[in-house]
DNA sequence: ATGGCTTAGTTCCTAAGA
């Protein structure tokens, strides 16, 4: 069972793009980010032509992420996270499928910080840990699939230096990474590569992917029954160097 | 040095992204 994280950077931009490696590369379900489509717009008919079953949590213009299955429909379990319930922004989608449970995460990315974008970072992060907590209590197969907006570690990053004011690899975005990571969940794609060096976003400007200036935001982690499965992980990398890309790759993990 | 692209909505500029 091959489980995808691809941040698509506008459903509707890149609907050929995302079609293209659905029918390539054929994984079992796809966690999707950045929908940037309201709920009434994503295009499910197109989705469900190309094989794959699909739910979704929409938002106009900006965030929005879907579950797709290859072969059948995604069980929804729950839609964004509690503890804010003011919050409305779509960030949080999680389903069964194949009866492993499965979340699609896009944590916000926090800059400018400080700020009060990186306030709402940091209480979002604080919010997964809840959640992640009662998921690991169930004792199952699950994995939290998505754009972290956190850079783990200073070897997951070209360039230390260029990133160091950003919000995603301030001491407070990594502690918070780290204390998930600390209730017992594993990084599927640190444990395939442990030295680093693997890049799942390359930004748009200043030539960064021809310079391959990226770093790793894209994570999947697996609860300790899912880790007991897994086989492999990587980054789709050449899917990044196409026409019209988004700025992620599609990273991926591997269960048994 | 907050620039340098790209997307979407409020479109012919602004906000957001990372």
């Amino acid at each position: 069972m091959r489980i995808v994280s691809y941040n698509v950077n506008g459903i509707k931009a890149r609907l050929p793009r995302l079609i293209e490696y659905l029918t390539e590369e054929q994984p079992d379900v796809v966690c999707l980010q950045e929908l940037k489509a309201s709920d009434e717009t994503f295009p499910e008919a197109d989705i469900r032509a190309a094989g794959y079953g699909a739910i979704w949590y929409g938002q106009k213009g900006f965030n929005g992420v879907a579950v797709l299955a290859r072969g059948i429909d995604p069980i929804e379990r729950q839609r964004g996270l509690g503890g804010e319930p003011e919050d409305e922004h779509s960030r949080y989608l999680e389903a069964e499928v194949d009866g492993v449970v499965i979340a699609s995460i896009y944590l916000p990315n926090g800059n400018p910080q400080p700020g009060p974008k990186f306030d709402y970072k940091l209480r979002w992060i604080d919010r997964l840990r809840a959640r992640a907590a009662e998921l690991l209590a169930e004792e199952r197969a699950v994995v939290l699939a998505g754009d972290y907006n956190v850079i783990p570690n200073d070897d997951d990053v070209f360039s230390v230096r260029a990133m160091q004011s950003d919000a995603l690899m301030q001491p407070e975005s990594r502690a918070g990474y780290r204390a998930l990571l600390a209730q017992g969940w594993t990084d599927s794609l640190r444990t395939r590569f442990p030295k680093g060096g693997v890049w799942t976003f390359w930004d748009y400007q200043a030539g960064a992917w021809q310079r391959d200036a990226g770093f790793r935001i894209d994570h999947l982690l697996l609860s300790p029954v899912a880790a007991d499965r897994f086989v492999d992980a990587g980054v789709d990398k050449g899917h990044r160097g196409r026409e019209k890309a988004s700025d992620h790759a599609p990273t991926w993990v591997r269960l048994r």
